[in-house]
DNA sequence: GTGAAAGCGCTAACAT
DNA sequence: ATGTTAGCGCTTTCAC
């Protein structure tokens, strides 16, 4: 039913080899074959089949993204925005985006396997990178290209862009104790996650480098969600010494934190400072207006795309290894 | 290099013609030699090549979803949840969803255009209906398989769930008017959009059943998204004699709203009642929490791709229009 | 119950 | 500069 290169072919009184190539823009056809192929195929409403040059190819033109989530409502903006920018900036390259949801375990690891055996993308992306990562290992060894959003805490090296949470927390803790902040506590993430070891470490770094010890009891984890940041919240500032200052380890768990804060009466940016991490936009509408360090990832996405299509593609790449440092932006949540 | 039908062929002695129908479960092939092929195929690691699969049964056991959306931040949580439950029933069905973004335009077009003609996909899940929608036109002329969240003002036909806005918000009306609110405002979305026929419907509906007279005055359009809901709020707020009460097309726009309202010192759910529509998760964790109309997104998507898969199958749908009631959820934001 | 053979639509050696 | 040919890996008649 639909037009095929042969139909095209017949038409033109040509053979589907000279059309194919004339389509794909090779230089060994005549300049004016070339176009009248071109316009005869764009008359004819002739769409190359992807499956049968897929096939032909041994390449899908598709890279895949697995949504690491636990839940069913992954309600974090974060992912939202990545998405987006890996979509446009495959679809730009003439790539398809493979989405699909797994929470780590069982089921993720039959995504990943599903994917890279059948060849139905070329390619992955990771993100949520956890300190010690079957998938980085398993692709590794498989020979089969990606990239990440952050590292591992593993040898094995690939491409990756990582955005600094070590520096940023620490300058983070810096700008609070400059506050007259003393007690500043952590709601981190799940100890498995590689930004879960940078983003205490940096805090951590920040508080040596202002000189206040380290209290264990100032330090919960949360799950990088807005109930996780809220119970830890609630925890914390039912202790005895409560902290006046929370820092939350993305803007999900800082906003649950604000809401447990509100509900013990306390005024956010007067009583308690509360920050997060990723920047996104929810955190500009909290109340008050949410203190964080901003990270460009629809950009990120972007460019974790193009790297891996330079692999794909055998090119060079210019940077390996991008570290990126997250911006500041003081909002309300810590006073002023 | 990767296992084909033809090694685990060999390697058993057989024909690929029975390996093939082996693996497919058919069921003239001996029992015994099934689970031998079963066997053999596993252990060899074989994975069938998608793009053979494709190319010769024509179909390319993938959907696709076109995320509609302006920015490239599209940050609505709605989105995300749709999206998870696309991925997750798609994949429990062993199909793969693509995912682009596209904003209604000339780039729409061609990404349809791109996925219908190269069969990318063998069918297609709408969202954010228009009321005149060109997509429905043209899936329905090319007799594309598709399904949407919505419908259209137009009359053609095609499977769809649709979550009654309009009983919702005439329902939200009558229960703000319980209130004693009797300036209402409705901050709608592009006037395009059906879900904004529906709703701006569902709120002159609910207006008139209490017997409060319609007042232009009092409508504003935001885009769906907070910023949009913040600056029709002021406008609405600044009036001579401002609304008592407000009502956002979305949950963005009403917490976009709330906003607003607290930058004019306004306490919401004590002097100005707001509300919304979706119940996504940050609407538990405004201050105050948000009523609003909940959908269940999760469970719509996957429904949505249930019924896709069934047309695709050439199986009856068991329901091919479907009408949903929203939950009205009654938090602070509306006072209590 | 199993096998031989054709062909899905395309690309890329290898002619000419 | 253009054409011939051989598959890519699989499913599916059609024989046996």
């Amino acid at each position: 039913m639909p037009v095929t290169i042969r139909d095209v072919a017949k038409r033109l009184k040509l053979s589907i080899t000279t059309v194919s190539r004339a389509l794909d823009g090779y230089d060994d056809v005549a300049a004016e074959t070339r176009e009248r192929v071109i316009r005869v195929a764009r008359e004819m409403g002739y769409v190359p089949s992807r499956a049968a040059r897929q096939l032909r190819r041994q390449r899908a033109d598709a890279i895949g993204y697995i949504i690491p989530t636990s839940k069913p409502r992954f309600a974090d903006p974060f992912f939202s925005e990545f998405i987006a920018g890996l979509g446009d900036e495959a679809a730009s390259r003439h790539f398809d985006l493979l989405v699909s949801t797994a929470s780590p375990g069982e089921a993720e690891g039959q995504m990943y396997e599903r994917w890279t055996q059948s060849k139905r993308v070329d390619g992955l992306v990771l993100s949520r990178m956890r300190l010690n990562d079957w998938r980085v290992e398993y692709l590794a060894q498989m020979g089969f290209p990606f990239v990440t959003l952050g590292r591992t805490a593993m040898p094995i090296d690939h491409p990756y862009i990582e955005v600094d949470g070590r520096a940023g927390f620490a300058a983070l803790v810096r700008h609070l104790a400059a506050w007259e902040h003393r007690r500043i506590a952590y709601i981190g993430a799940p100890p498995d996650l590689k930004l879960q070891a940078d983003r205490l470490a940096g805090y951590r770094a920040g508080l040596e480098a202002v000189g206040i010890a380290f209290d264990d009891a100032l330090v919960a984890e949360g799950h990088l969600t807005r109930v996780g940041g809220y119970e830890a919240a609630r925890l914390l500032l039912s202790l005895p010494e409560p902290p006046t200052a929370l820092i939350g380890a993305n803007d999900l768990t800082a906003i649950g934190a604000m809401r447990a804060a509100r509900e013990r009466g306390l005024i956010v940016g007067r009583d308690l400072a509360v920050a997060g991490f990723d920047g996104i936009e929810d955190a500009e509408h909290t109340q008050p207006p949410l203190t964080t360090l901003n990270q460009p990832v629809y950009e990120l996405a972007r460019r974790l795309v193009s790297m891996l299509l330079s692999l794909l593609d055998g090119e060079p790449l210019a940077e390996r290894h991008i570290l990126l440092q997250p911006e500041l932006i003081v909002r309300e949540s810590t006073g002023g």
